[in-house]
DNA sequence: GTGACCAGCGTA
DNA sequence: ACGCTGGTCACC
């Protein structure tokens, strides 16, 4: 129907008498628009709350979810008729509160939250149907010319249930036509069914695997809690190699034996080959995955058989947390505490924290999992919102490893080399035992700056302000931010000197260099998302490590993800000073995280594991409490400054983010949006300072700090100050409630 | 998100 | 003068 039939067929459109009696609703589409928009319902369709309809939206034809009575808010002659319902499982009112309630706690539009939540324009549309065929029972075979095939398909499909003809094709060795043909006759019937869902039940029967006394006491806690039914949130507690996946089984088979669908959310999907095959072991199927990897169509069925309840088990990064669930029963947020669950583009939000949401919502337990909670859940477990179960011990004959520190002042490697010569010899003692090693640095490529010894040039992104990383393997300098490339150049761009160019500190490649060098005769091997793309990759790494095709493991931070490596025992973090500096806000609780999961990495099996941090620094509270494996000792220090300084968990924190292509726009935006800044107490606004980054992806940015107690409605007061300021459209202003990134 | 509209300017 | 590109805005 085109617009103008909608609004010109009405002959009364002028004649308010005759606009009440039509039924209008309110449809918000997946577009970060103010709002939900009004529309009319024409007369013989029918709408409920939920229903995925077709509307017009200005020029083009849109889909969206009908939200509820029409607002009333734009003049009842504007609007159009939606075009129809379409034939999709109604979004669930569950989903649609959580979608409304992030939206107001992101500060986010309605419709950029909901777009999250109907990411696959594809699954709206009806499955394609399938067909099946079978005889027919009542057909006088007499009045067919009979042939061969036809006489095989016949008796075929008289033997069998009904079939795809691919199937009866192969079965019989006939052609498409012979079944065409008898379908014609009137001899076969053709079946038209809805496409059966891609995903098998999980298996309940298999046994729950030998578990430790600890193990079965946390497992039963955790079910309990999802028999008994209603929210909890659960802090699953467990050390390095305690076996907390096999724990939270445990609670997903008695949501799925209640016959509910279960999400677990992970923060490095794509990496996780080793844990789905523990999956597979425990429930005999491979679980939906919902990832940025998965391909269209897996997409279009798995957002289907979520809708229709049909996929039981979903293991997801932070975008699965918005799948139309059916029933959703349990939430479990794995490694809860990984900072990959805080989305920084479009709708900014963290997806452990809102899990929490979704699960109270749902009225469902949700579990999070970790052995290095954040401080904020652990203050959420002290002030009793949230329950703790507890991991104390490593699975079977497994104990953690002994740490060591290496004081790298005292301890020097040689010029440009960066492994000490006690770490040197502790290597070489390991592969001459026939054992494995790793190196941990986070820093990919092969140095991070570059820089002209003649003139000391610098190589800078043009994109951002930030240095650009040598990646010597491919040749190239890159910008870790933008991903800016440029050939890496033989002479200095800025006094054309040659050979004057010089890398400075290490990355993974250079480190793989001087490891090559030193012990020519082992296997080493270098992992980082560069080379380390996607599911297969990870799963035959991984092989190849369990294989002992390798020695030495040299990586970036996807080494600390839970790999279990029985032979490898001995760690050696290189910079384990690297994550201190920066002096952010999280900066000691992220790098006191990192560096205990990659530690966790050592002596997993029944070989002890040793861990060694090389640092400039071995009097910093972070690296003591790692040596010390006291985690309780570091948590305390950490909490009380937060605490004197106000900060998370303690108070609440927002930024905002003013950007924009013209520097002076940006300033000018920015220094209005300051002299608008609330005051109060409890309340304290820093800014406008430029970002660390003050220049990303050709963007000039500024940023704010909102420190506020927790008393204060942050969201309000933000809508209250950005309502007084008016900006101009070239310049963005974004809202990050909870702000963990301070580029 | 997409199409419409307008400004700016490079080319005819 | 024309027309292309890029930025800005409305869409119920």
């Amino acid at each position: 129907m085109s617009a103008a039939k909608a609004t010109s067929g009405n002959l009364f459109a002028d004649d308010p008498a005759f606009q009440v009696t039509a039924q209008t609703i309110s449809v918000l589409p997946p577009l970060p628009l103010a709002g939900p928009y009004d529309y009319l319902v024409p007369e013989g369709i029918s709408v409920a709350p939920g229903d995925f309809v077709e509307i017009p939206l200005g020029r083009q034809t849109q889909r969206g979810v009908v939200w509820g009575p029409a607002k009333g808010d734009v003049e009842s002659s504007k609007l159009r008729e939606i075009y129809g319902v379409l034939p999709t499982e109604p979004m669930a009112d569950v989903t649609r509160r959580f979608v409304d309630w992030v939206s107001a706690y992101t500060m986010a539009p309605q419709g950029a939250v909901l777009r999250m939540a109907m990411s696959v324009p594809d699954a709206l549309e009806a499955p394609k149907p399938i067909f099946r065929f079978t005889a027919n029972p009542d057909f006088d075979s007499a009045s067919l010319r009979m042939t061969p095939p036809r006489k095989r398909v016949l008796e075929f499909l008289g033997s069998h249930p009904p079939m795809e003809q691919g199937d009866i094709l192969r079965e019989t060795g006939a052609g498409a036509s012979v079944v065409k043909g008898l379908v014609e006759a009137g001899a076969v019937q053709r079946l038209m069914v809805t496409p059966p869902s891609p995903f098998d039940l999980p298996d309940l029967e298999i046994p729950r695997p030998d578990l430790s006394d600890e193990q079965t006491e946390a497992a039963d806690e955790l079910c309990a809690r999802v028999e008994s039914g209603g929210f909890s949130c659960t802090l699953l507690d467990g050390i390095t190699g305690s076996g907390k996946t096999e724990v939270y089984f445990e609670p997903i088979r008695a949501a799925l034996a209640q016959g509910k669908q279960v999400v677990v959310l992970l923060p490095e999907i794509a990496l996780s080959a080793q844990w789905l095959q523990r999956f597979r072991d425990r429930f005999g199927v491979i679980p939906a995955l919902w990832h940025s990897e998965v391909g269209q169509a897996r997409r279009r069925d798995t957002w289907r058989a979520v809708a229709d309840g049909s996929a039981r088990l979903v293991v997801g990064a932070r975008s699965a947390l918005f799948l139309p669930y059916h029933d959703l029963g349990l939430i479990v947020v794995d490694e809860e505490h990984e900072h990959a669950f805080k989305q920084e583009d479009g709708v900014i939000y963290h997806a452990r924290d809102m899990a929490v949401t979704r699960a109270h919502l749902g009225s469902i337990p949700v579990v999070l999992a970790s052995a290095t909670p954040s401080l904020e859940t652990l203050a959420n477990v002290e002030a009793g919102r949230y329950q703790r179960v507890e991991l104390g011990n490593r699975h079977g004959a497994a104990v953690l490893p002994s740490v060591e520190i290496i004081d790298i002042r005292s301890d020097k490697p040689e010029r440009n080399r960066w492994i000490t010569p006690t770490l040197k010899k502790r290597l070489a003692e390991t592969f001459a035992n026939g054992e494995q090693a790793m190196l941990f640095l986070n820093r990919r490529g092969y140095a991070p700056l570059t820089l002209c010894r003649a003139c000391g040039h610098r190589f800078q992104c043009p994109n951002c302000t930030a240095w650009l990383v040598e990646h010597r393997a491919w040749g190239k300098l890159q910008c870790h931010h933008c991903g800016y490339q440029a050939k890496a150049p033989d002479a200095c761009p800025e006094c054309g000197a040659e050979g004057k160019l010089a890398p400075c500190g290490p990355g993974v490649e250079r480190l793989f260099e001087e490891a090559v060098e030193t012990f020519p005769d082992i296997k080493v091997e270098v992992a980082t998302s560069d080379n380390i793309m996607g599911p297969k990759a990870a799963a035959d790494l991984v092989r190849r490590v369990h294989n002992h095709e390798v020695d030495l493991l040299i990586g970036t931070q996807i080494l600390a993800k839970g790999y279990h490596f029985p032979m490898l025992t001995l760690v050696g973090v290189v910079d384990a000073d690297l994550g201190l500096a920066g002096g952010d806000l999280r900066a000691a609780e992220r790098s006191y995280q990192l560096l205990t999961q990659v530690a966790g990495r050592a002596g997993r099996g029944d070989r002890p594991g040793t861990v060694i941090l090389q640092t400039a620094d071995p009097a910093n509270r972070v690296i003591k409490a790692i040596a010390a494996g006291d985690r309780d000792a570091f948590n305390e220090v950490e909490l009380s400054q937060r605490m004197t300084h106000g900060m998370p968990p303690h108070g609440r924190l927002a930024a905002l983010i003013i950007s924009g292509k013209k520097e002076n726009e940006v300033d000018e935006a920015a220094w209005r949006i300051g002299r608008a800044a609330p005051r109060g107490d409890g309340l304290m606004v820093l800014g406008p300072a430029p970002a660390p980054l003050s220049l990303l992806r050709g963007r000039y940015r500024r940023r704010f700090l909102i420190r506020a107690d927790k008393a204060v409605k942050m969201q309000a007061l933000i809508h209250d100050w950005l309502s007084k300021v008016k900006t101009p459209g070239s310049v963005r202003v974004q809202v990050d409630i909870d702000p963990y990134s301070f580029m």
